[in-house]
DNA sequence: CGGTATCCGGAGAGATACTG
DNA sequence: CAGTATCTCTCCGGATACCG
């Protein structure tokens, strides 16, 4: 038997799950709730940059896939926390890696990148280097 | 000392990183890669539904970056190749955990989703159990 | 505090047709 | 075979302002 679920295939449901984790701002939530429950306002501060509209489509869609759970208490000041459900905490690992490569694969990628500017117009020597 | 780059923070470079490997099809074109080398056409077929249009702009752009390596052979009819680079090997194991993720939890998140749909429709049966 | 509502702009994705 | 060229269109994502 082979797998259930083949991402190569046009019509495979698994390309949407990987289109909804690959979604902007689904890492830096996963990654911010990986330690703790935070607040609305704790994650908005934390995952900086983002705006309070992205956050809320993000974290609904992390919830009607079942990867955070929302909880809010009936209090005033209105106090609500978000956490990842065992589903999303099961998701930390691959995320985990994904971000670890990036930050730590910048210098490699930025390198890659001059390279190409360079061959491409070999002439400009803006910031490139004198030893060779 | 801390880290070098961090994801959080919100011009660290990494982010860039970040938005290219999540990028619509890159992990399609890298799990491709991971086993053999292959020509243009033959990723086309392999990754189905992708268009030449987008294919090659994953594959420029994953060139740049320094993850794929693209040989061109002067023969007629043309033939072209595109293979990993060291960087882009790196890159397999956490797309392959990510990708596996996807295609592991699909059940579950549909399941999710299911049960969303149903706390904001609760009559609608359609499919739902007989067995409580 | 924890969101919504609204509007807007641009990048990306797709279809189709064509070329060296 | 391996792409380009064009065009369209959606959909994200951001800014701003407002509500319970």
């Amino acid at each position: 038997m082979g797998k259930a679920y083949d991402v190569m295939a046009a019509t495979c449901p698994s390309r949407t799950v990987l289109h909804r984790i690959g979604a902007r701002w689904t890492v830096f939530v996963v990654t911010a709730l990986a330690d703790r429950t935070m607040r609305f306002g704790e994650l908005k501060d934390h995952i900086q940059g983002i705006t309070p509209k992205v956050l809320t489509e993000t974290l609904r869609a992390l919830e009607a896939d079942g990867l955070v759970a929302r909880s809010e208490f009936d209090v005033h000041p209105p106090r609500v926390e978000y956490a990842l459900t065992p589903l999303g905490q099961s998701l930390r690992v691959p995320l985990q890696s994904v971000r670890e490569w990036a930050e730590t694969h910048v210098p490699e990628i930025h390198r890659a990148q001059r390279a190409a500017e360079e061959a491409r117009y070999p002439a400009s020597d803006s910031s490139s280097a004198s030893n060779a």
